[in-house]
DNA sequence: CCCTATGTTCCCAA
DNA sequence: CTTGGGAACATAGG
């Protein structure tokens, strides 16, 4: 289920794997995946990353844009590997052979241009103001941690860094978005950019589905903070970490250091 | 059987 | 217009 840190870490891996590599054969395994153009005989030019979104640039300007969802993965094979379980979706190569593994069949290809609506903070790997973001959350009433969740505002935070960033910057995520401080937002801003950039250099969050290009679990779940740890204590106070439903999602926190 | 899941979208209600 | 809740998508695991 991958976040921002996961996304950029397969686009990495890409980069490193089939940049100027030609298509040799295109298969789709899944026809829920929908009627997409042949893309056969292009090479890719350049592998991008918009929020969780991944885009292969192919030649002739067309783009083959990604989405994992929940359960996507995408994995590199030897072309006489057999495809895993659950694989919708095939790009043959000279070297070896990309496959989308999706269980839950939630994943979706698209050609061309994305339909989703631009993000206002478009890389918060790279690009998060705190000054943009105050602006952006004056006035509004819902809870910061829906804010930071929202892909319109900004693209490629998830379920597990919102907690995380919210917890290093000990703010509740019940807050309401128009209610933070300038030092507040400038807090989840460094911190926040902090977090993704550690996360992305160990490769991500592997609690349970998420695996690298090459099947490799990330490093990230040993430097969490809160997501996934009811019960156990606070690495700040010693006070037990509470998980309760924000936005159907299940939120963690410390009641104690978050206010 | 129950509940949960790192995501998104859509419909409905307040 | 804003926000929240629930359902949907489909499967695995505790």
């Amino acid at each position: 289920m991958p976040e921002l840190p996961e996304v950029e870490t397969l686009r990495r891996q890409l980069e490193a794997t089939i940049i100027d590599e030609r298509i040799q054969e295109q298969k789709i395994l899944d026809e829920k995946l929908g009627d997409l153009e042949n893309t056969a005989g292009r090479r890719i030019l350049a592998v991008e990353r918009h929020g969780k979104y991944l885009s292969l640039c192919l030649d002739s300007s067309i783009m083959l844009q990604l989405h994992l969802r929940m359960t996507g993965r995408l994995l590199w094979q030897k072309l006489a590997d057999r495809l895993p379980g659950h694989s919708r979706f095939v790009l043959r190569f000279a070297g070896g052979k990309l496959v989308l593994v999706d269980p839950r069949r939630f994943a979706t290809i698209s050609l061309g241009t994305p339909k989703t609506r631009i993000a206002l903070i478009k890389d918060p790997l790279h690009t998060f103001g705190a000054a943009l973001l105050w602006k952006i959350a004056r006035g509004r009433q819902r809870p910061i941690k829906t804010f930071l969740l929202d892909q319109t505002i900004i693209a490629g935070i998830g379920n597990i860094y919102a907690c995380e960033m919210l917890f290093a910057a000990a703010v509740s995520p019940w807050r309401e978005a128009g209610s933070l401080s300038r030092a507040e937002f400038r807090k989840i801003t460094k911190t926040g950019r902090d977090i993704l950039q550690q996360a992305t250099d160990c490769r991500g969050t592997s609690i349970s589905d998420w695996r690298d290009l090459h099947g490799k679990k990330g490093e990230y779940q040993f430097q969490l903070a809160v997501y996934g740890k009811e019960g156990l204590p606070c690495p700040s106070c010693g006070a037990a970490i509470r998980r309760d439903s924000l936005g159907g999602r299940g939120t963690y926190y410390c009641e104690k250091c978050q206010k």
